[in-house]
RNA sequence: GCGCCUGUAGCUCAGUGGACAGAGCAUCGGUCUUCGGAACCGAGAGUCGGGGGUUCGAAUCCCUCCAGGCGUACCA
């Protein structure tokens, strides 16, 4: 049995209190309005609704009258202590302060599910994330992606969404031939063989040693054998040691993906082949200039596509779309795909082509994010793929550790081009919000600790002791937990959880300066004290879990 | 040229059409220093890129201009 949040619960109030003033004739009647709820500046109130300035024009009354009707038609109770009509037509909600108390006891009992909400009433949903090119380490711009989709799906799992992550592996195409002919120069250089990296080549010093170790695995086998043959080894083994790299490095981002779903295999399953042909039966397919094209400018997509290049080879984009078509016929209602702003051209394209095929293009969300940059010494680092000349996962998570690496990628939102300042992010002072958060989370647990050592282990409390300004402040933040997951499940914004765990923090610190816990002299008090101790450390230890960072007791 | 993103305090960034624009860092000045000082309090600092418009109300929506980033392949 789950209770439900203030915020739902007000919102749920409105509702009623807008039915019961039409039904009353107090107001006309109305079409469905849907009712918005949102913090109020604290000074002023806990929640607010504008409502009735919402209201004011259908219903021709001044928004303060209207406020004033649904105020009388509000049904009692227990969560409120007042609801006012406040100039110039908002309704204000005070929460009252004895309910506010008790939570205390529900975060407690809920431990570790505080904070999960039901906005997803179970619907299988599929987060795609990371998919990058397995031609090279992941770069810091991956990093970016994983943290995003993997956060985004641990707060969907929190609001109650089944979710399945994904990553879509690029093992066909011209980017996979070119990292083949590099491995066949690199290692035939390891064999004295004079051959050069082509122009297009990879040239970062990775290839060297991926092709270092299919040389200590096979010798020189692959010298004598024809180059096809060679080629098509080396693109195996070659593919195959990337993406143990690669796992290795989401592992090390704390990410860990339900299905590998790579373009080979839905070339070999007909997948991409039925698709097109299904295009075709739909008569969205044409023929011209010697390839075949998806025709979609008539679904928000300003030009045709090519499909199958006039070399008989399907694109990218044709395997893309028997991909998300899969996708659907897997049962996944809802789809989110992760990509960086630099594909943002390609979704009309794959939205199109949902409607192309019949599909609603609605069920996909793309969740698109800006490039980093990363800054070291205070400039920033050039990067270049082509060089090898990238930041790595690997050398960032080595150099500032998982905890901080997450933070930093989370903490803007996805439309900001951020900058990843290294030397910040491995500061350990209070210049470095993560050492901020994480020690919040420390005192928490080490006031608990020094309770029990002092032989006060919190028992029952009575909650209603709990009056103290900071106290209740503090109790105001934590029960928004619920909401935020609800807020950011909805709109896909995983840097809120940072800013929200940010503010946590800071009134943790100032109730404990301003009241103290543990205090033999008023034992009561103390009891009640550290339930809101171990409340908001249930409550840090969430938001932390929720962004895949670690909440120690220690530091 | 066209499309997407961005432009808010010295810096890095928040800000679901609402109530006097916020935080962290930096700067300056303080606190207490017996529950962890990796803490707390205060101050200064902003024509929300410019200009129009919509609205009872705009940082937020629309138009336009300026600046930066990214796209604009029979690459992926």
């Amino acid at each position: 049995m789950k209770t439900e949040s203030a915020r739902a619960h007000i919102r749920g109030l409105l509702e009623q209190a807008l039915a019961a003033a039409q039904a009353q004739n107090k107001l006309p009647p109305l079409a469905s309005t849907d009712v918005t709820v949102e913090y109020a500046p604290p000074e002023k109130a806990d929640y607010a609704s504008n409502l009735a300035l919402r209201l004011s024009r259908a219903v021709r009354m001044p928004p303060m009258q209207v406020a004033e009707v649904i105020v009388a038609a509000l049904p009692e109770s227990p969560y409120l202590a007042e609801v006012t009509a406040a100039p110039p037509g908002f309704i204000n909600f005070h929460l009252d302060e004895t309910w506010l108390a008790r939570q205390v006891g529900e975060v407690i009992a809920q431990g570790a599910a505080y904070g999960n909400c039901d906005v997803g009433g179970s619907t299988a949903l599929q987060v795609e994330f990371c998919s990058a090119n397995p031609t090279g380490p992941l770069t810091i711009g991956s990093g970016r992606n994983i943290v995003l989709g993997d956060t985004l799906a641990r707060v969907l799992e929190a609001a109650n969404y089944a979710v399945q992550r994904e990553y879509y592996v690029n093992d066909v195409g011209g980017q996979m031939d070119i990292f083949a002919r590099t491995l066949l120069a690199r290692y035939q250089q390891l064999h004295g063989i004079d051959a050069h990296v082509p122009p297009d080549g990879y040239a970062g010093e990775y290839m060297v040693e991926l092709a270092g170790q299919i040389k200590q695995e096979s010798g020189d086998a692959l010298l004598h054998v024809p180059e096809d043959e060679a080629l098509q080894k080396l693109h195996e083994r070659g593919l195959a040691l990337m993406l143990d790299s690669i796992r290795e490095d989401c592992a090390l981002l704390g990410a860990q993906f339900d299905e590998w779903v790579a373009q080979s295999w839905l070339e070999d399953e007909g997948r991409v082949q039925a698709a097109i042909d299904t295009l075709r039966e739909r008569g969205r397919v044409a023929e011209r200039e010697g390839a075949t094209w998806l025709v979609s400018s008539d679904l928000e997509e300003d030009k045709d596509n090519v499909l199958v290049r006039s070399n008989g080879e399907p694109t990218y984009f044709a395997a893309d779309i028997a991909y998300h078509d899969y996708k659907l016929e897997r049962g996944y209602t809802s789809l989110i795909d992760v990509w960086g702003a630099d594909h943002h051209g390609h979704v009309p394209r794959v939205k199109a082509s949902l409607a192309a095929l019949g599909h609603d293009p609605e069920q996909l969300t793309i969740l698109l994010y800006q490039l980093v940059r990363v800054l070291r010494g205070g400039e920033e680092v050039r990067m270049s793929k082509r060089t090898g000349d990238v930041v790595t996962v690997r050398e960032v998570v080595d150099e500032v550790g998982v905890d901080a690496s997450r933070y930093f990628l989370v903490a803007r939102s996805p439309d900001t081009a951020m900058s990843f300042d290294l030397d910040l992010a491995q500061e350990q002072s209070d210049e470095n919000p993560v050492y901020y958060i994480q020690y919040a989370h420390a005192r928490t647990a080490s006031i608990l600790e020094r309770a029990v050592r002092e032989g006060m282990a919190p028992g029952d409390a009575d909650l209603a002791l709990l009056q103290h300004p900071a106290e209740l402040t503090l109790l105001r933040l934590m029960i928004r937990l619920p909401e935020l997951v609800e807020d950011v499940a909805l709109q896909h914004t995983p840097h809120r959880l940072a800013f929200y765990a940010q503010e946590l923090a800071a009134l943790f610190h100032a109730f404990y300066r301003d009241c103290r816990v543990i205090d033999p002299e008023n034992a009561a008090l103390s009891q009640a004290r550290l339930q809101l101790v171990q409340a908001a450390k249930l409550v840090f230890a969430r938001c932390l879990g929720l962004m895949g960072m670690s909440a120690p007791d220690r530091m």
